[in-house]
DNA sequence: ATTGATTTCGTGTGCGTACACAAATCTAAA
DNA sequence: TTTAGATTTGTGTACGCACACGAAATCAAT
């Protein structure tokens, strides 16, 4: 590999002038510059990023703002655990990342980690952009500090973020469906649980619930939707009181399709009466999903990597901050299906 | 981060003792040594990957040795690309990847290249171990010179290798079997392809038919399978002429099961006739099998992330090499389920 | 030609580590 | 005590790049 002081000797000037024409630093006469931008290209020149990032001792900071989460509701563990990961390998290109965290159903909190986040003075941020309204006023600041912005998970239209990178939720309720459809066959009922607190700040539910009222209709298969509104998730009894009464009033119903990543609490209380077989699909490999998977209460899981959602955050914008290499748009986690057989050897969380 | 220097401030010594304590070069009395270690330990010191290959400023070299392939047989491809993209991230650690290739066919052209390998003088060695007897040889050289290596995609024991990474064959033949139920439900016959060439040289297939087998006898379901060998999978007309020659004689045939990666061959030749609808489930996301899932001629394809496990291999032994980290004996790759609806978003072979 | 202002360029230092070599300390025998 | 020899420790340079500083060259105006 060709060096810069290679480059210099060649064109018959020092290395500072070459690093000069590298960075566009100005103060090099239009010969010179020439001549060396000739050589640069000639030899295929590729700064070394290694002595590079050693050279620049200075941090670049990226700041993430996602959800947090507790042993109610763990989801967000993993887009955590990849950013982490993500976060020591850029660490030896001297890339610091900053994480923030809020409730994700209190506006007010996302706001006030937000400002957080700001005062930090990130050169690049990630964030989770649960709240429309709230998002559109913040973004702005950040668009006045010229700080580029990445959106993971949730994908909100009209902004000028960098990129998105989530799943596409329309797709992977479709295959919710096909999979309901290959359990069940024809000729039988479908619960869809929504959660009330979700449905609205959270649009990918209704896409995942259009995707798969959309296959089966398209496909013209004999199944029929019931939706069920659910008021509270963490009141237990509650909960199966009103799943028992929905199932009584609707002897057809064969499966259940729940939307969101709270599957395992459904299992749970449907595992209580058994007085027939259901067909269980939901979203998200969370460790008590997968113990459903396990005991045969849920037949398949749709996940959406969340790891590598966050891992890939701050990936991109390290590539971007560093080298200016802009990302796709959107970027599509993969659709993935988890069933029994094959969760032993999934990808785990650590070590991709 | 604290660094070397830090450390040997704190420790009232030269910079190049830490460094002796660091490399165990020896030459440091008890006391100071004992010193050290412990500052060490209590500062979590890691050493700055990037200021040493720097300072190294050579290489270590690993090589790698796995099937090449063509436009008729383009699975090893994507390990291939999962190698190059690890190598372009190993590069700033100062580590170098030579691949070699071989006809997965001829055990001659795998014993010549192998050599080539070791002519090379690899620090680290990566290979897909198509040949027992001749793998047996050969890791003996490479014992004798202390070389590690790794095997991927094929799991021979019996040997002193650092890891394997690969699938569980055995789980994929099972999970293939739920999908074939699903899609069947009882009562009907399921063809299983076998090709004569790679039934002796690769036992994987088999571990994923007696999967098959043994999912559905173990549910007592009932489904029966019928045997075919397939001679000769690059003559078309003939693969036609004899499938056809077994369904005929099946009238109740309703799947085909393809446990090898050319399931799009046969559904070509299946394709072709289109007297019954049947379930065609088989291996591997190649660009001629995801033809097939958008086409609706195969239902599912099973994927062993064949990308990951190149990539795997690189950065695992990389770790070891710098790093002296010991990785996992075995390593399982995820049993990716895939089908229409979620091929668009799979994980593409660039940029993982 | 001289001065001063500008433009253009070269030099030097530091980043954290590896390693060769020099220096200091210790050990044991004369 | 001296001294050779071994052991232990310190110092200096290089790796490739970024960047500050200042030197040299060029140019403009007197």
């Amino acid at each position: 590999m060709k060096t810069i002081k290679d480059i210099a000797e060649e064109a018959q000037v020092s290395p500072g002038t070459v690093d000069r024409v590298l960075h566009n630093r100005g103060g090099v006469s239009k010969k010179t510059e020439e001549k060396v931008r000739q050589l640069l290209k000639k030899n295929n020149f590729k700064i070394n990023r290694v002595a590079r990032s050693l050279a620049m001792n200075k941090y670049l900071k990226i700041a993430t703002l996602i959800p947090e989460y507790n042993t109610e509701n763990i989801f967000w563990r993993a887009p955590r655990l990849g950013i982490q990961s993500a976060q020591e390998e850029v660490a030896v290109f001297g890339v610091k990342v900053t994480n923030f965290t809020f409730d994700q159903f209190r506006a007010s909190s996302y706001v006030k980690q937000f400002n957080a986040l700001l005062n930090a003075n990130p050169d690049g941020v990630v964030i989770v952009p649960t709240f429309q309204k709230e998002t559109k006023q913040l973004t702005i600041e950040l668009e006045k500090r010229t700080i580029p912005y990445i959106f993971i998970n949730i994908d909100l239209e009209g902004f000028n973020n960098l990129s998105f990178i989530g799943q596409d939720a329309y797709l992977s309720g479709r295959l919710a469906a096909k999979l309901m459809h290959l359990c069940l066959k024809d000729a039988c009922d479908v619960l869809i649980v929504q959660t009330r607190s979700n449905i609205d700040i959270n649009h990918a539910i209704s896409k995942r619930i259009s995707g798969f009222t959309d296959y089966l209709s398209e496909n013209k298969i004999q199944i029929k939707c019931i939706k069920v509104d659910v008021s509270n998730l963490d009141d237990s009894k509650a909960l199966t009181e009103e799943i028992r009464m929905v199932l009584n009033k609707n002897p057809n119903i064969k499966g259940v399709f729940v939307p969101n990543s709270r599957i395992a609490l459904f299992a749970d209380c449907i595992e209580k009466r058994k007085t027939r077989k259901l067909t269980l699909i939901g979203y998200d490999g969370t460790d008590p999903n997968i113990q459903c998977l396990k005991e045969d209460t849920v037949e398949f899981l749709i996940s959406q990597k969340p790891f590598k959602q966050g891992y890939n955050s701050i990936k991109l914008m390290t590539d971007f901050l560093i080298d200016k290499k802009h990302p796709e748009a959107k970027i599509y986690s993969p659709i993935e299906i988890l069933t029994k057989e094959n969760i032993l050897q999934r990808e785990v969380n650590s070590n991709e």
